[in-house]
DNA sequence: GCCCCCACTGACCTCAAGGTAAGTACGCAC
DNA sequence: GTGCGTACTTACCTTGAGGTCAGTGGGGGC
């Protein structure tokens, strides 16, 4: 099955669900988010992702890459350096994201409201 | 803390921390599409979202609907009848899943195409 | 000499989300 | 009188994602 290896669950149900399948993984959104604003070092991104492992942060960048949403681009110098960046795809899916991290946004602010006072 | 209950994790880096905080759950996405072209009575939900199993729908309808995006109503009849339906809030937040629908619909169509030739 | 930083990898463990199966109370159909 | 449909609840079990911790191999700082 020469092109499906990076699938998840399959068969889905309605495109919402594909695109969930890709976002999900507990950092994910988050390693998009990061990845939007520069490309970054595998060091970078762990600090810019406050709470993953590296452990983790890697199985998922992994993931990501195999879904072809990141670009993995390593350098064989003496210090091991990698650099991380969104694809083509993987810019259009932070396009598509915008709406909804429009709307969390809003729901924060209403709940810090409601907090508040 | 008054406000606060519904909150799952928190605090959220970003909206869109906060946005897969409420979608986050195995078949939310799924009720929510369900819920967004009918109010749907709870078997009718479980039809709609095939693979889920009563204990988990309940679960996550109690949860989408304390965050407020779903509202439920139980008519108190013989054979009882309870309705589901979003409410503006989450009206909004499938509007801002819209584009995500779009992205991963696209993303299906590839898929198939790279499987089919 | 010692330790941190780079970008990982692998063994092991935990915990909670989700699945399974059964029960509830009532009415209608056959 | 057996069984289905309504909308759940409860106890129990499984699974796997994610967390913890240690190791790798070389370079540079002090």
């Amino acid at each position: 099955m020469g092109a499906g290896e990076a699938l998840g669950k399959q068969p889905y149900v309605c495109g919402l669900d594909a695109a969930v399948d890709v976002i999900d993984g507990k950092w994910k959104v988050l390693i998009i988010w990061a990845l939007n604003h520069q490309r970054c070092r595998f060091g970078e991104l762990r600090r810019l992702v406050p709470g993953v492992t590296e452990k983790v942060l890697t199985q998922q960048l992994r993931e990501l890459e195999a879904d072809g949403i990141v670009h993995r681009e390593s350098y064989d110098t003496k210090p091991p350096k990698v650099e991380y960046s969104l694809t083509e795809l993987g810019d259009e899916l932070n396009t598509a994201l915008g709406p909804l991290g429009a709307w969390g946004k809003r729901r924060m602010a209403a709940l810090e409201e409601a907090v508040q006072g």
